[in-house]
This record gives C-alpha cells, structure tokens and sequence, in this order.
DNA sequence: GTAGCTGCAAAGGATTTGCAGAGAA
DNA sequence: TTCTCTGCAAATCCTTTGCAGCTAC
C-alpha cells in the first residue's frame, strides 16, 4: 500500500495526517515485520528525533485498532508490530528460535495450511460457539545457528 | 503427577523441597491452567500468607528451565503458566477471546490436528534447518457471551 | 479557531534482582 | 554447618497516561 492511500484511510475516519504517524508506517512498509516499539522508535529517531516513544505506542495502538497494523506477542515480554497488508495476509504461521529469539515467517506449505486451518476454524466455531477473527500457529525450536 | 515424584525430581537435580515450591505445583496441579503469576500468588496467599511473589516467580521460572511447566504469552502482558504434564500434553491449541480474555484449550479434532501438525514440523525442520521441540495454535475471536 | 495530536515526564503493571536472614540437607 | 532459598523492598523493563503546548484541517 502506498502512503496517499494510508492518507485516505485516515481522512475517511477523520484522523489527522502527521508525521510521526506517516514516520512509522513508513518503518513498517520497509522491513519484514517483527519489530518492537522500542525498535520503530529507534528507526524513526535516527533521521529524526522529534518523534517521542509514548507518539510511537499511541500510533501504534491507533494503527492496530482501525486494522493496518497487527501486534504479536512470541514470548520475550514485548510486542511485535507488522503491517496488516504484508504478504501473506492473514495467515500468521512463525518459527520462533527460543534460544536467540530469531522469528521466521515461513510461507511454504501455506496452501496445505490455509484448507486445513480454514476448516478446523469452521469446526471449532461450532463446537464452541465462538466467532473466529483470526489465528496464529508457532513452531518453538533452535535455529540452525543455535542447534 | 504425585508430590512424592515431583519431590524425586528436584531430589536428582540437588534442588530443595520448599514449602513454596511445593505450594506453586499444589495450585498448579488443582486448577486447569492458565494462571497468571499472581494469580498463583493470590491462590497461595489465601491458604498462607508467608511466600512472597517473588518466591512465586523464582519458583515458576525454575520449574520452567526443568521442565515441569510450560508459559504462555496470551496477548495481554502477561505470561500464563500450566503444568506440562497435563491432559493433552505437548499440544497447545487455544482459543483466545479478544474481549473478555477467556481462553479455551480445545480438546476436539486434536487427532486429525495432531498428524497435520506432526507433518508441516517435519517438513518446515527440513527446510528451514530448525529443530523444533514444540509449538502453540491460538484461534483469536469472541465468545459466546461477547459476541 | 478548535479538536485532535504531540512530547515530555511521571505513572503504571508485570517481572526481576540485591541482600541479609532462614532453613533444607 | 553449608549453601540454597526466601521475603522484602528496590529496581527494571515495557507500555500507558496526564498535561500543557502545537498543528492539521
């Protein structure tokens, strides 16, 4: 997505333009994802540091709340940002190294997935009478450089 | 599990039988799991009010690295805690409701669950060169009563 | 002009750590 | 006795909040 049409979205639900909030969706659209809020900050502040870290939480909670941003959790005590739109949107299947905390998006074998998930999410509906919005899968283990 | 095996276990390991530690694995072993730290804390506190949190926390910490308990990150910021040896061990499929924060281990469809999952962790090790030793499935959505 | 945003600093909640004393082995 | 555990309080880490000033619209 590019930024004229982030700017549109916000106009649509009357939220201002400004530029911390164009700084981190800009961070956001140029790596892979994974990143803390300590870490986007980081990134904004080394071309400018007048964006504060409490601006880049607000933001970030803005931007997950109308859906362009979505926060993950694998285990280390901080929250994890990536845009919505990435890849393979939707469909959230990481390989977390518990000994360096490395995280890998995998996106073989998604198809496989995709049905399987997609049905087991239909069953479990039923079953449990739940309305089901999304889902995670984690794979915890050493990465090739930890083993 | 039985107190005297648990006992065993940190008798192998040169590790002291304490009243915290074994109050921690009596909470443990009586509820269905995910606790919180305080939540052990609290239960504890009721019965005794002579362990203090951060007792609770050692405890829960150590019992992690040997094994006796898993942790969980549930999106809320805070870790959750469950023996390991419960019911439908070393599977951990969730469903996590994003308003009230309820969360339900389901236990249906786990075999057909089981043999998918056991086959993308063979080939997703293969391809990535990951040893994987574990892995977690959350389906995120609203309850029954939420909804 | 006027909400909505912002930066700063202070507060908050969960977890960890330092330390001297307590208590398993 | 010895060395691990413990409680307490203080510290730390990530995140949120209060507030007065700023700025997009």
């Amino acid at each position: 997505m590019m930024l004229s049409e982030w700017k549109e979205i916000f106009k649509e639900k009357g939220l201002r333009w400004t530029l911390p909030r164009e700084m981190v969706l800009d961070v956001l659209s140029k790596t892979s994802g994974h990143l803390s809020g300590e870490d986007i900050y980081m990134s904004i502040h080394q071309k400018c540091n007048a964006v504060g870290l409490a601006t880049v939480y607000r933001t970030l909670e803005l931007l997950t709340d109308i859906g362009i941003v979505r926060k993950f959790e694998f285990g280390d005590g901080k929250s994890r940002y990536e845009l919505v739109e990435n890849k393979m949107k939707g469909h959230h299947h990481h390989l977390v190294c518990i000994r360096c905390g490395k995280v890998i998006d995998y996106n073989e074998f998604i198809d496989k997935d995709k049905d399987f998930i997609e049905e087991l999410e239909k069953e479990l509906s039923k079953k449990y009478k739940f309305q089901i919005t999304s889902h995670e899968v984690y794979f915890y283990g050493l990465c090739q450089d930890c083993q």
